[in-house]
DNA sequence: CCTCGTTATGTAATGGATTACATTATGCAC
DNA sequence: GTGCATAATGTAATCCATTACATAACGAGG
């Protein structure tokens, strides 16, 4: 491997000279400047990584976790995450959680070993090592979280208004005519499903539908929403419309309504969250309400930076705005 | 930040002891191994990445790309992969190239910089900076292709037999009574593209179907599998089935299909390929080639591992089995 | 012609771990 | 009790780039 002291030799000059005229190249006069150039070239000298962070003390690399990567919500976001890292010389270090506590920490602990010079995490738990980090740093910890919003971590955080967005749902099923409206939300630890079912409360509490919302607790899974609209669909009187925390879920009620032999949106209606890049191609294609995924995951990058380069002025958090996306899943009750 | 000669005061060792009693714990005496251990963890001793990877010239990492993270069947790929690197304590860089050289090129040069130990890319194309490594190292280069498999690389590569499983396709819709059949591909410079549609062809030949093969070329995305059966089934005498390369397209041509009036799978089968985990919640589920995808992600690592540790002889190419999964979208032609 | 400020370059310290080699302690055989 | 092998520990070199500081070169102003 060559090192700099070999493009040094070859250029007849210092390995100061040659550091400066790769990555400062002003501090350096022209003569030398292609002379190094040219030497690093021909020996095909790139920089040793370790050396160089270990010298500045900065990985210029960024931990995002998921829960699920081969989640296309999740990993849509990743996509946002990697440009804006990319952009910013930054690279970008992908940790599936697969939900699980130590795998949170493994990646966590990152930050302490400096692999990493931040973390985004998309999810509602924060690991160990980063909660210490948080309580001893404040709001200085390189910690962004992504898509939730938990007050209680103290970290800054990217997402939608959640339970305006759900509240929205719950009200364009009411204008089609719906008055009884089954729910599947996501694990309530996760305040993302918390305060979309605040949202849907409320919306039905001005609306009087109070008892009319059936709620059950999913797992933000395709399977969860099947089995869950089954049990919905199999109250005495059942609702005329599904409204589902994800879209995975929304895909299993509407199969779980094809096995009962109802059509959506003919008999049942269904409204997702997140329009994952099927829903449009999805049979019906789904009505969702769709999160700026792409746009998340390059907020929260921007605000991470903003905090390892000493821009962010204390806890921020952002709200990106949503759409609800009326396609052929609804329509008004039978 | 803790460093190790903090540790190794606390504990009134030498930072060598300490060293050893955190990655070579029989090396030291138990009544200091147990005192490092407990300096380390009050101190909160982590070893510093760089530090540690400048000296051992390893970074313990690899760089895996993808044309595309939000294409769940990547992401499958993806998974597999995180998982092997993982229990081999490697930790995974996910590079999203979006089909771009430049971004390629920028992954590739990751290992020049010693930013990781080894390279496996999903795609068939291999960034000149790889290459030239190829050339240089030979079948010790420390790279792996995954999905594809293009000989003139010189790699070692993880894949299924795209050839048999198409050929199986065909026989499939064959079996059902299909004499006419609708191909869309994917871009013909790749090899997996190639391959299936020499293993379509080789089966129409000995079946007599070589003149009732259309063949149109796609991009493996929804709208192409979309817009190329459009094309299909305005033929003069169209297809009675479409043999898609990738789910999405099938969805894509699923959807064409319904924006025709027709059904699937009563007027048009269509099978698709890689089984991506909405290929059965899709409806009509679909008929489709499925590739073992976490497999694939997780021999692609531990083929890069063999090489890193000096364990593979020569250069290695594997095919691991698929399987075609018949669903509801095929059917007898009407 | 000297001095001072500026620019360009070089020298060497530095970052933090690992590990070859040197040294000391321990145990066993005789 | 001595000698020798073995185990445990320490000392210091090493990995490679960056950068503070020192030095040299140059031009301008007096």
């Amino acid at each position: 491997m060559t090192t700099i002291a070999d493009v040094a030799r070859a250029a007849g000059v210092s390995t100061a000279t040659v550091s400066r005229a790769l990555s400062n190249p002003d501090a350096v006069s022209e003569p030398r400047r292609s002379l190094v150039l040219q030497a690093a070239k021909a020996l095909g000298y790139a920089p040793n990584y370790a050396a160089k962070s270990l010298r500045t003390t900065r990985s210029q690399r960024i931990i995002l976790t998921v829960p699920d990567i081969s989640n296309p919500f999740f990993s849509a976001v990743i996509r946002g995450a990697e440009e804006a890292a990319l952009a910013a010389r930054y690279s970008l270090l992908i940790g599936d959680t697969h939900h699980d506590a130590e795998r949170e920490e493994y990646y966590a602990s990152m930050l302490s070993r400096r692999e990493a010079d931040g973390m985004i995490f998309l999810g509602h738990r924060l690991a160990p090592t980063a909660v210490a980090l948080v309580a001893k740093e404040g709001a200085e910890a390189p910690i962004v979280n992504g898509c939730e919003f938990e007050p209680g971590l103290n970290v800054s955080s990217v997402h939608i208004a959640n339970a305006v967005a759900a509240a929205e749902a719950v009200q364009h099923l009411y204008d089609l005519g719906h008055r009884r409206i089954g729910v599947i939300t996501g694990p309530l630890l996760s305040p993302i499903s918390r305060d979309r079912l605040s949202g849907v409360q409320g919306a039905a509490a001005g609306r009087r539908l109070w008892n009319e919302v059936l709620v059950r607790t999913g797992d933000f899974s395709v399977d969860s929403g099947e089995q869950l609209a089954h049990e919905l669909l199999s109250e005495d009187n059942p609702p005329t419309a599904l409204f589902c925390f994800s879209d995975e879920m929304a895909i299993g009620a509407i199969a779980a309504l094809r096995d009962r032999g109802l059509d959506c949106p003919r008999d049942v209606s269904v409204v997702g969250f997140d329009d994952i890049r099927y829903a449009r191609a999805f049979h019906p294609a789904l009505t969702t309400v769709s999160q700026p995924k792409e746009a998340i995951g390059r907020k929260a990058v921007e605000m991470l930076l903003d905090i390892l380069e000493k821009r962010a002025q204390g806890l921020s958090s952002i709200t990106l705005p949503h759409q609800l996306v009326v396609r052929a899943s609804t329509a008004p009750p039978p």
